[in-house]
DNA sequence: CACCCTTTGAAGGAG
DNA sequence: CTCCTTCAAAGGGTG
C-alpha cells in the first residue's frame, strides 16, 4: 500500500487511495480528531458523538447485515458478557472456546473499508451465479473495489472510519490483539524465505 | 467440527 | 521508521 500517517492517529479522509474529502458523506469530522487509537484513555467523546454522523449505508457496529440483534451485542462489559448463543456471528461479540471448555465471548474487530464494502456487494455476486465459493466471490469483490470510483470507495472509508471510532469509544481498552490466538492458525511454520501468502 | 481459502485494510509488535 | 503477522466476513471445500 502507499503509506499510513502516523500509527496510532486518526486521520480524517485517510483513504490509501489518496484525499478522499467527501463532503457528501458525512460533514463535520474535526470532532474525531485527536482521538487516539487504542483509546486507552479519555474516551471522552460520546457514542451521541459519532452516532450524530451515522451513514445510513450501513448500520454501524452492528454488522447486522439486514436484521439487528434482538439486544445490543455491547451492552455488557467485555469479560461480564454472559455466554451467548453460538450464533453469534454478524454481531458483534463471538464467543470462543477456551481448553476447559469455558466460553467467552470477544469483542470483534471493527469492519475495513473493503469488509464492509464486501458485506454490501457479496449478494450481488452470489445472485449472479457463476460463483459460490467465498474464496473466489472475495476474489472478484477484491476487482471490483479497485475498480470502484474513488468517491464510491470513499464512502466505505468515512463509513470504516466511523465504526472504528465508535467502536473505540464503546470500547476504550480494547485491542486487536486481544483477539488474537483466538483461532489456530496452521500456517505459523512456512518454508523460509517465502512469505505466507503472496500479499 | 474447525480450519482453509481469498480479498483489503487496520492494528500492533518486532527489529 | 518499516516490515510482518493476525484478524475482521463469508461459505463451500476439506480433513
Amino acid at each position: 500500500m502507499e503509506r499510513r500517517p502516523s500509527r496510532g492517529e486518526i486521520v480524517l479522509n485517510q483513504s490509501p487511495a489518496g484525499k478522499c474529502q467527501v463532503s457528501d458523506c458525512c460533514e463535520p469530522q474535526q470532532q474525531y480528531l485527536g482521538l487516539t487509537s487504542g483509546g486507552r484513555h479519555n474516551a471522552t467523546h460520546t457514542a451521541a458523538t459519532v452516532s450524530g454522523c451515522v451513514h445510513p449505508l450501513v448500520p454501524l457496529l452492528l454488522y447486522s447485515d439486514r436484521h439487528l440483534p434482538p439486544a445490543p451485542p455491547y451492552s455488557q462489559p467485555i469479560g461480564a458478557a454472559p455466554a451467548r448463543q453460538a450464533d453469534d456471528h454478524s454481531s458483534g461479540t463471538h464467543t470462543f472456546h477456551h481448553g476447559n471448555g469455558v466460553h467467552r465471548a470477544t469483542v470483534k474487530k471493527p469492519l475495513n473499508a473493503f469488509m464492509l464494502y464486501m458485506k454490501e456487494t457479496r449478494h450481488q455476486v452470489l445472485q449472479e451465479g457463476r460463483e459460490r465459493e467465498s474464496a473466489a466471490v472475495n476474489r472478484i469483490l477484491g476487482r471490483r473495489w479497485h475498480a470502484l470510483p474513488r468517491s464510491e470507495q470513499c464512502k466505505y472509508y468515512d463509513l470504516a472510519q466511523k465504526e472504528r471510532l465508535l467502536h473505540m469509544q464503546l470500547y476504550p481498552g480494547w485491542s486487536a490483539r486481544d483477539n488474537y490466538g483466538k483461532r489456530k492458525r496452521k500456517r505459523s511454520q512456512e518454508p523460509t524465505g517465502s512469505s505466507p501468502r503472496s500479499r
